[in-house]
RNA sequence: GGAUGGAUUCCCGAGUGGCCAAAGGGGGCAGACUGUAAAUCUGUUGGCAACGCCUUCGAAGGUUCGAAUCCUUCUCCAUCCA
């Protein structure tokens, strides 16, 4: 506690914007302030999106202060338009309350709930049940059209087309936050920068309702250098569900991080000393490997856990510096009498889903992306046997550069 | 409610009766170069028992030897009017 947590959070890369920085600086460093920040339950886990988040309140409660973590039970059913192109579609109940149950479950991990060390709260308490007529007299009433329009979440789907529905949104995040004012003492909120017109929403109403102070910071959004939210990869997003993303993949994900990207996230996303961070972060050409290494280590040691961290080590190492067989590698297995025929090549590969399809998995062949045993495959024909196994009973398939596979034998 | 424009492959966006599995770009994947990075260059990018076949241009019908393209109805979106 002997840092202002304000400090921790300025010096780490996390602050992006805040309603008053001098007066939430003081608040922090003299009383345990409560704060919340909300999570929309649109998927059955948290992604790596929600990390640095979920890293802010880390830091939050260990200097003595007390999170919120909202959930949007409530929130979820219309939508936030906030930085969505399209219009998003709309969730079933059941979805919805199973999705905050995993949240809640997830959440656990980083937080400490007890003793109302945390609160876990659920916005669909007081929204689902609102009375229309009284909230737009009681909170509607707080809002100007013309100002709402002009916030700069609204401006991008001006042209593109918001609904009402939608437009909604920024009132209740804001009737959430007087709401768990009201109820726990609730003084801040955090979020990604995204939030930043929502949040001080909910700010002004608290100010003008409760005629009492409230505040408002947001934090930077990961972003590659060319701009585009990070947490995600082609096939989706990076998840923090060991069972949706696996932490080998969790791992590898923030080891190809880029270079100049490096320095952030190690200040953002683990506990690293700052000193360390910049250590590693100034490390040049092949060096920053090292900075990479241990990026990924910590970050899945703090997401999955020591052991399942080293698990994903070693198992990168042993790929990508040995070449090794490894048995964290993902894995197929055939039965001896499934390979008495013979199995050929594109079927392995689509079989070990390293190739979609068929078609995918021959253009692989044919342009030499694929290795069989540390052999270039380069027939599309080729067919395997149990003979073509070695002594462990075990085939490697690789795809191009860091896709690993292990064909088993029975 | 009225008028007009629009919906094309992962995304953006050409195509307005056969030469269209559909230009171009982005993204993805692979190759070269490297450091499991970035940048760059090259190839590739609907599926399959693959010089051929099958399924795709918002949905359903129709015209035609032949439809992404023409007609009808419907759904959704944008802009303007009320």
């Amino acid at each position: 506690m002997s840092q202002n947590v304000y400090d921790i959070l300025m010096e780490r890369g996390f602050i992006e914007q805040c309603t008053h920085p001098e007066e939430v600086r003081e608040l922090l460093g003299k009383e345990s302030v409560t704060f919340y920040i909300g999570f929309d339950a649109t998927a059955d886990s948290l992604t790596a999106g929600h990390f640095l988040t979920i890293m802010a309140m880390m830091h939050m409660q260990r200097a003595g202060h007390r999170p919120i973590a909202l959930l949007g039970g409530g929130t979820t059913m219309v939508g936030d338009p906030s930085g969505k192109s399209d219009m998003r579609k709309i969730m079933t109940k059941e979805t919805i309350r199973h999705n905050a149950d995993c949240f809640h479950r997830q959440l656990s991990r980083f937080l400490d709930f007890d003793n109302d060390k945390a609160i876990m709260a659920n916005n669909g308490d007081w929204l689902l049940n609102l009375n229309y007529v009284d909230f737009l007299r009681e909170v509607g009433a707080h809002f100007s059209v013309n100002r709402m329009l002009t916030a700069e979440c609204y401006k991008q789907r001006m042209e593109k087309g918001l609904t009402f529905f939608e437009f909604n949104y920024m009132i209740m995040q804001s009737y959430d936050f007087l709401k768990l004012n009201q109820l726990y003492g609730c003084q801040m909120q955090m979020g990604g920068n995204d939030q930043w017109s929502n949040i001080i929403g909910g700010v002004e109403l608290i100010r003008r309702k409760e005629n009492k102070p409230a505040y408002g910071l947001t934090f930077k959004l990961l972003t590659t250098s060319e701009g585009i939210k990070m947490g995600k990869t082609m096939k989706g997003a990076v998840w923090l569900d060991p069972a949706k993303t696996s932490p080998y993949e969790f791992y590898q994900y923030w080891r190809n991080i880029e270079d100049v990207k490096v320095e952030e996230c190690l200040g953002l996303l683990t506990f690293l000393p700052m000193e360390e961070v910049r250590r590693l972060g100034a490390l040049k050409d092949a060096e920053i490997n090292h900075a990479k290494e241990v990026l990924a280590y910590e970050i899945t040691k703090i997401v999955h856990g020591e052991e399942e961290a080293k698990k994903a080590q070693d198992a990168a190492r042993a790929l990508f510096v040995k070449g090794a067989d490894t048995d964290n590698m993902p894995t197929t297995i055939y039965t001896r009498e499934e390979l008495e025929a013979g199995k050929d090549i594109l079927t392995l590969l689509v079989d070990s889903k390293l190739a979609p399809t068929r078609s995918e998995a021959r253009r692989l062949v044919q342009q030499g992306g694929v290795t069989v045993n540390d052999v270039k495959a380069t027939d599309v024909y080729q067919s395997f046997t149990t003979a073509d196994f070695n002594e462990d009973g075990a085939l490697i398939l690789k795809k191009g550069k860091k896709g690993f596979h292990k064909i088993k034998l029975q």
